[in-house]
DNA sequence: CTTCTCACA
DNA sequence: TGTGAGCA
């Protein structure tokens, strides 16, 4: 025995702390080539190249008792659905990533909106068509309450880093609609010409004012509106408000060449 | 510096 | 699956 260091010299080593050098020696992996006169842990070459391995594998994502089992008893051939496991499981991690990379792009693109947007003024935009799915439906006079949120939890995946869209019918209804990525919709907002303002409300009752004065504003300019009041709230850009909430409301224009004459 | 144990996330 | 505190 020649050669062997301590444990502080292998955790520098090995970039990691004393701390779980110990603990993988609780879990039963990696055991000192000996034990000192002082008690202290020695290890060698042995150690380090097994303490390299266990890195490895953890990095790749493999429980501490996953590892006790490969570097012990597993062939090579069970070994290899493991992999890719870990290959499938960072490959999720990375989608994971990319999501909310892209939530963090959007909502710098939305906070720079925010800065361009006038106060108070009515415009006509385009939009690109749009499929919506479906989360709930409730009468157009109740309001979204804790209770609600409760009932229909878990259909919608981050349902506060979407846009939640509220569609006023003729029944008298209002659905909860988000757009989802793929796929089947249940209602597909046309392309074209709408009537939109935004703005940020601090209660309910500044919210049922906006949508009053959109209804107004829509008759006094004799906008021919045709199918359902729309309302977009996006919770997140609160984030740049504080105490605010952030809507638009748009209406499609069946007639948009007699408003722009 | 090391050891161990305990509580904590 | 580790970390941090405290002790000897």
């Amino acid at each position: 025995m020649q050669g062997e260091i301590t444990i502080s010299e292998l955790a520098k080593l090995m970039q990691v702390s004393t701390h779980q050098i110990r603990y993988f020696e609780e879990k039963g992996i990696l055991n000192p080539a000996y034990t000192g006169e002082n008690q202290y842990r020695m290890y060698g070459m042995d150690e380090i190249y097994r303490l390299a391995h266990i890195l490895l594998l953890r990095k790749m994502g493999f429980s501490v008792q996953v590892i006790k089992e490969c570097l012990s008893h597993l062939t090579a051939e069970q070994i290899t659905p493991l992999f890719h496991q870990a290959l499938a499981n960072t490959e999720a991690e990375i989608r994971r990533l990319q999501e909310n990379k892209h939530f963090i792009e959007k909502l710098l693109v939305e906070r720079e909106q925010i800065s361009e947007i006038e106060e108070a003024a009515f415009t006509i935009v385009q939009r690109e068509a749009l499929p919506l799915t479906l989360w709930f439906e409730m009468g157009a006079t109740e309001s979204l309450n804790a209770q609600k949120l409760l009932q229909h939890q878990g259909k919608i995946p981050n349902l506060f880093e979407k846009d939640i869209h509220y569609v006023y019918n003729e029944s008298g209804n209002v659905g909860m609609y988000t757009r989802i990525g793929t796929g089947a919709y249940d209602l597909l907002l046309p392309a074209g010409s709408y009537v939109s303002r935004t703005f940020l409300v601090q209660n309910e009752e500044q919210l049922h004012a906006h949508i009053q004065e959109f209804y107004a504003h829509a008759e006094q300019m004799g906008y021919m509106c045709s199918g359902p009041l729309l309302m977009v709230e996006k919770s997140y850009l609160s984030l740049f408000t504080p105490n605010q909430l952030h809507y638009e409301l748009f209406s499609y224009l069946c007639n948009p060449e007699e408003v722009h004459a």
